[in-house]
DNA sequence: ATAGGGTTAG
């Protein structure tokens, strides 16, 4: 929508609710209506609502119609439906605009149950609520339907609407059928840009059949530039897509939103937020799907103060009440560790979905709060909000992280038998992780085994990351080779394995898997770490050696390991071989990313300020290699372990607990 | 009323 058009809306919507006691008349609130629904303004339209009722408009089939899209457009479809029954009689729009709202909302099937039963009581659909229909079953990818539907359509005489074609043309190329959707498309008397744009991402696929529709098109606007772009963001094309931005006479808030959360999606966080600030010097108003993206971005980079500040245009902008730039604001909080904050933006919801609790709990476990995981999962229950099957991925990573096997084992067993949650694959590497990291390698193996169809890589990766951590070299062997099979370029495997045989002091087979990777050609890609150092962020690469504070680092790092080794920490696996030259040992000692940017943070900062540390999880596939190491950080304390002992240094200070 | 970008995990 316009800006221009929002103000009018807004000031229209502002003198009907300044003037309560003025009666209201029809021609003057189907506006008012309509901008709420336009603006998500649930309370306002409440209030519309309100004063209707006093005035005794209530009872007028127009009225209501536009009262159950509101109700439906602000999301919040009970409202809509208790007007829905509370109507003597409802006509097509009555079914049309109930059956978009749960489009809308996600409730594909819903959406079909309804459009059945208006049928049923003899309420004929029209071209509307054929979009809709269609729409649901793109949504579901249910082609079958959406062939039923077409029937329907061909019956009623209806195909040559261009928005119904355009609609039919959607619907196939979604569901995946282009000969369909080239049918429809080719059938149509005239055709506008959005059934050329449907035809465009139904060829995303192949990008260069993308651009054969492309090129053929009659005229083109920046709607079919974005369709481009985002086919070669999808297509794995990152550099092609922002080509192609960079050409573009003229792109809108869409193009830049797509650019920020392809950037996000890369891993390239600051590049995000970048596109962030230039967007807004070039005069483009950020909308609440932009923000869902720069919070993701300022998430991913433990950028606390930056997410401040966008918190705070929010606020300016007034899309502090969009159910997905809240959820998105919870997640940031969490994930920065400020939970103190996300608590705050929690409470202020009027109501909370799984997703915003999905947040919290994630945020818990990134931080290594599995106890305090586990006691909002009971608050959670408790407030009646039914736990999915994220809400235990994120349940099962947090006691993985901070070590809680039984409780894990509990809740794996629970998430069946009394949630009713299907136990997927994710939850089974989990597990693999959990058991693993904690060193029950012959269970976590077993479990592996247990799984009802293919492990993930990713499984099989926490299990030879487990191995790494406990010195098991014949399981690792065993589990490399399935590994090395299912995905000979991936570089983690090798690495994960040359790492265990160096730490066995067996340099032969570790130069034996580094010439295999080679051949294999697959490529390290290298790990890296931001830092948020007094409101700054900073990124640490793996073997950084130029880093102009690197000898004060090196220095830091070296009291680190002192201070952990007279502790009684006993690394189980050394990286280091023990013929290496002197030079090579301090080599290996900057390896990490991780331990550069925690030596950095600890000398920067005065004692007590917590630590905002990040890996790219995404580029930087050494994530258990770094494990062995850090634990993890709460605050400015760190936790390493060894085979017996937890050891918890803060600010020079350490204790060591027994552990499992 | 139809087309492009959206929340949580791994």
């Amino acid at each position: 929508m316009e800006k221009r058009e929002v103000d009018q809306e807004e000031e229209l919507a502002a003198t009907c609710l300044c003037a309560p006691a003025i009666a209201l008349n029809l021609s003057a609130t189907f506006p008012v209506i309509k901008a709420c629904a336009g603006l998500g303004a649930l309370e306002d339209g409440r209030h519309v609502h309100k004063q209707l009722i006093q005035s005794g408009l209530e009872s007028d089939v127009f009225v209501c119609n536009s009262l159950v899209d509101m109700y439906a457009k602000c999301g919040s479809i009970e409202d809509a439906w208790s007007v829905f029954n509370k109507m003597p009689s409802q006509d097509v729009v009555t079914w049309t605009v109930i059956i978009l709202g749960h489009v809308k909302c996600g409730q594909g099937q819903k959406a079909l149950e309804l459009f059945r039963q208006m049928q049923q009581e003899g309420v004929q659909p029209d071209s509307v609520t054929f979009v809709g229909v269609l729409n649901a079953c793109a949504s579901m990818v249910a082609i079958e339907e959406g062939r039923c539907v077409h029937q329907q359509i061909i019956q009623r005489g209806l195909e040559s609407n261009v928005f119904v074609a355009s609609s039919l043309v959607d619907m196939y190329a979604k569901c995946g059928s282009i000969e369909e959707a080239q049918r429809v498309f080719y059938k149509m008397p005239s055709r506008n840009v959005v059934s050329w744009t449907a035809m465009i991402l139904g060829h995303c696929g192949s990008i260069e059949d993308a651009w054969r529709v492309f090129n053929k098109m009659p005229s083109r606007n920046v709607v079919t530039w974005n369709a481009m772009v985002l086919g070669h963001v999808k297509c794995g094309q990152g550099q092609k897509a922002l080509e192609l931005f960079r050409q573009m006479q003229q792109e809108d808030v869409v193009t830049w939103t797509a650019m920020i959360l392809g950037h996000v999606k890369c891993g390239e966080g600051q590049k995000a937020l970048e596109l962030f600030r230039q967007m807004q010097q070039e005069g483009v108003q950020p909308d609440p799907v932009t923000f869902v993206g720069v919070l993701n971005a300022c998430a991913s980079l433990i950028a606390l103060e930056e997410g401040r500040c966008v918190h705070q245009q929010i606020v300016e902008y007034g899309w502090d009440s969009d159910v997905f730039v809240v959820n998105s604001l919870v997640d940031m909080y969490a994930k920065c560790g400020s939970i103190e904050d996300a608590w705050r933006v929690f409470n202020r919801m009027p109501s909370q979905d799984v997703v915003t609790w999905n947040a919290i709990l994630g945020g818990c476990a990134m931080h290594g709060h599995g106890k305090e995981a586990l006691k909002h999962f009971e608050r959670m229950c408790e407030e009646g909000v039914q736990p999915d099957d994220i809400t235990f991925i994120c349940l099962l990573s947090a006691c993985s992280h901070a070590g809680l096997v039984d409780e894990g084992l509990r809740c794996f067993a629970l998430m069946s038998t009394v949630y009713g949650i299907s136990t997927k694959l994710e939850h089974y590497t989990c597990m693999v992780d959990l058991l693993g990291r904690a060193g029950h390698l012959q269970e976590a193996e077993n479990m592996v085994k247990a799984m009802p169809c293919k492990p993930q890589v990713a499984a099989l990766m926490a299990l030879l990351g487990a191995c790494r951590i406990h010195g098991n070299m014949e399981m690792a062997e065993r589990v490399a080779k399935q590994i090395l099979e299912m995905e000979p370029e991936n570089a983690t495997g090798y690495v994960l394995l040359s790492n265990i045989y160096a730490a066995a002091g067996n340099r032969h087979l570790c130069e034996n898997v580094e010439r295999q990777r080679k051949e294999k050609g697959a490529k390290k890609e290298p790990g890296r770490t931001w830092i948020e150092v007094n409101n700054e962020v900073h990124m640490f690469v793996v073997e950084d050696r130029d880093h102009p504070q690197m000898i004060e680092i090196h220095a830091e790092l070296q009291r680190l390991s002192g201070l952990m080794r007279d502790a009684g920490y006993v690394p189980c696996t050394e990286f280091v071989l023990d013929d290496v030259e002197e030079e090579e040992k301090l080599f290996h000692l900057c390896h990490h990313s991780e331990k550069l940017a925690i030596a950095f943070g600890l000398i920067n900062t005065a004692p007590g300020t917590p630590l905002r540390i990040r890996k790219n999880l995404r580029i930087c596939k050494d994530c258990h290699t770094s494990t062995k190491f850090i634990s993890k950080i709460v605050g400015r304390a760190i936790m390493v372990r060894d085979a017996n002992r937890f050891h918890h240094f803060e600010d020079g200070v350490c204790s060591c607990m027994d552990y499992w």
